[in-house]
DNA sequence: TCATAAGCGAGACGGTACGTCTCGTCTTGGG
DNA sequence: CCCAAGACGAGACGTACCGTCTCGCTTATGA
């Protein structure tokens, strides 16, 4: 699906509605250049070159580059992280933590840093970061964050969207500045300190 | 200080040491810019202009803009957060804390998000921040941290590394993505669960 | 005539057949800047900034800077040195050689010159010179040549073009390499014994 | 000869007469350069790398680049087109002609050009041109010429100053406008004409 | 014999033009 | 009415070359 527009054949009928199509084309050609060459090499005219849609089109759905690779980006990977939910609460969150390390570690993790860095270059494409990407996991996580919280295994007063950041946070550093390794116990250590700053004691991961 | 090259009067006969003053001057006029108009205002022409430095050999000290602001940066905060030694290892980690919280909250915290997307962007960069920035941070923390450590005051296993990855992670995190805030309690929180993480139990800040 | 682009007011409709006003202006400003300053002193940005055409459409317009010279300069002086018809071939050749001469002496002489030394160091200015400068004024020199041919005037086997090089051939040698003068009878000389050469006895001008 | 100075062993002694080892050295590698890549790509840097003289000590001894590749080309060529001397000396003149179509047929012909092209674009260059190249040649010319014009054959009050550009220039401008050819009978033609107008009737070459 | 002066290599430097690249706006003309 | 197509102005980029300058070493000469 999402073919370049313009290659001869297939839909010739349902022309006027192209809002919807374009949209959906400039996406997936952007998903596709990020993972050949990486966000920096992206550009707006390579971009509306794949995707068969003017840059003057793309420039009226998004006001900037970010905006375009994060609605693109969150939209690939809405689902790349699951929350399991076995009863558990604390043993979902450790296989979580588990799981977002080895996300980062991966080559979408790189792409994940590069975003990041791009939205805080472009304020302008922060909302979409957040929309498309920041707010869904957020809001995965909550439900067992909660529970986690009613079982009493979490420090009180910690609530879902810090305790995102708390995780999160120190991975996301080593993988912007380069520095250190994610890979084996480096970044297992880093999951396992902010988990267990976050919880009553005895995780025990 | 170090004003433009090229005004006359002053320094006539140390003139060949020109890479040092070059060097200098250019640091201090991207310091300069860095201040007035924000990292993404910066552009090499700009930094030769007030500097008086060649683009030409700008190039010649730093393979890109961005490793250029990574050592200005580091040079100028080198001192901006202090570790106190006050023989009490625990309330000097706390207070660090806290200071480091109040640095990202402040305008040069934002420089340092900026500065650090530039280096993930830039990857020739990296390096630069690294020893310009990172690296004098972390070394400063060391002897502290060994303190606390011979103390019996941290979880054993984290190095001092560590510890600086996990108290700094989540407010960088913040401070990229621009959600949450890191004002007030919301910064405070953030940091007092990295910090417990990273402790054995009852510090209780 | 064809003021800088963006000037407001005057034309606002014709906007899209921009490519032959934008061309246009670039050799108007090419035209001035060369009577001004001379070719050395020409850059691509001068011509920029005094056309109002930016760099990047300049260089998809042509290769390089020697040939929007060569194309202004031949625009100029296209109809610099009239061929005229007085029914008396050799009388017209022998006028045109002497306007010929005047030419070079003045400073277009010295324009061209430049131009031509300009194209010799960039090959692909070339095209340029000969489709805009000397198919022309070779184009020009064939009927009158011809007439001459047929009244038996002109040694058998010499046509227009081998013409044209022996007659300018001298004079441009002079004008590069700098050394004799044109002025006078040195001048006179060339033409007239080139010209010897190309006629059949007892032109004697 | 003419290895780099630098070079370990060798020549130890004779050491502040350097001058003469310098300029030596400079021609010898604008030569070399000069017959490897062309002229346009020469640079003062690369001269300097080749020949182990300074950038410094260069510009002591030339006032441009031109100037440099003209002595260098002069002295290389100083003896490229003899004139020969039979007695007769029409058939000498058309021998010497002959010669010179060959020449600038030849890819040192090619290097003619440019470096005529040079000197028209750094006028700086022009006294090195006429003093190594253009004066020796005409020196050689004279007596062969004088000879000629005692024995009646030339026009009268041809020098042969004159006779040099009317020979050379159709040849040169061919060469530089890089339109027509040289080769077979073009250039034959553009020689035999321009002797013809040099020549009293009846030289049948 | 030593000091002074000159010639040189090395190469950093200021300056400037180059040709390329990307952005975001604009206009046209076809469906 | 919407859109692809793509020309365009703006301006940063990183490179190349020029011609000047200074250093520090070596050499030749004069005291």
């Amino acid at each position: 699906m999402d073919a370049p527009i313009g290659t001869p054949g297939a839909q010739k009928r349902p022309r006027h509605p192209r809002s919807a199509r374009a949209h959906n084309a400039v996406l997936t050609a952007t998903s596709a250049l990020m993972r050949e060459d990486g966000i920096p090499a992206i550009t707006i005219d390579r971009i509306a070159g794949r995707s068969g849609v003017s840059t003057a089109t793309i420039y009226k759905h998004w006001p900037c580059k970010a905006a375009i690779i994060a609605e693109a980006f969150g939209r690939d990977t809405a689902m790349a992280v699951e929350l399991p939910d076995t009863g558990r609460p604390i043993d979902d969150l450790v296989t979580y933590a588990a799981d977002l390390l080895t996300y980062y570690t991966s080559s979408e993790g790189a792409l994940f840093g590069q975003l990041l860095a791009a939205c805080a270059t472009e304020p302008q494409a922060a909302p979409y970061f957040h929309e498309f990407f920041l707010t869904p996991r957020r809001t995965a996580l909550e439900p067992c964050w909660e529970r986690a919280a009613e079982a009493g295994l979490t420090r009180p007063g910690v609530d879902a969207a810090t305790a995102t950041d708390v995780l999160m946070g120190p991975l996301v550093f080593r993988l912007l500045s380069g520095h250190g390794s994610l890979a084996h116990d480096e970044g297992r250590k880093l999951v396992e300190y902010a988990l267990h700053g976050l919880l009553t004691p005895a995780p025990q991961p």
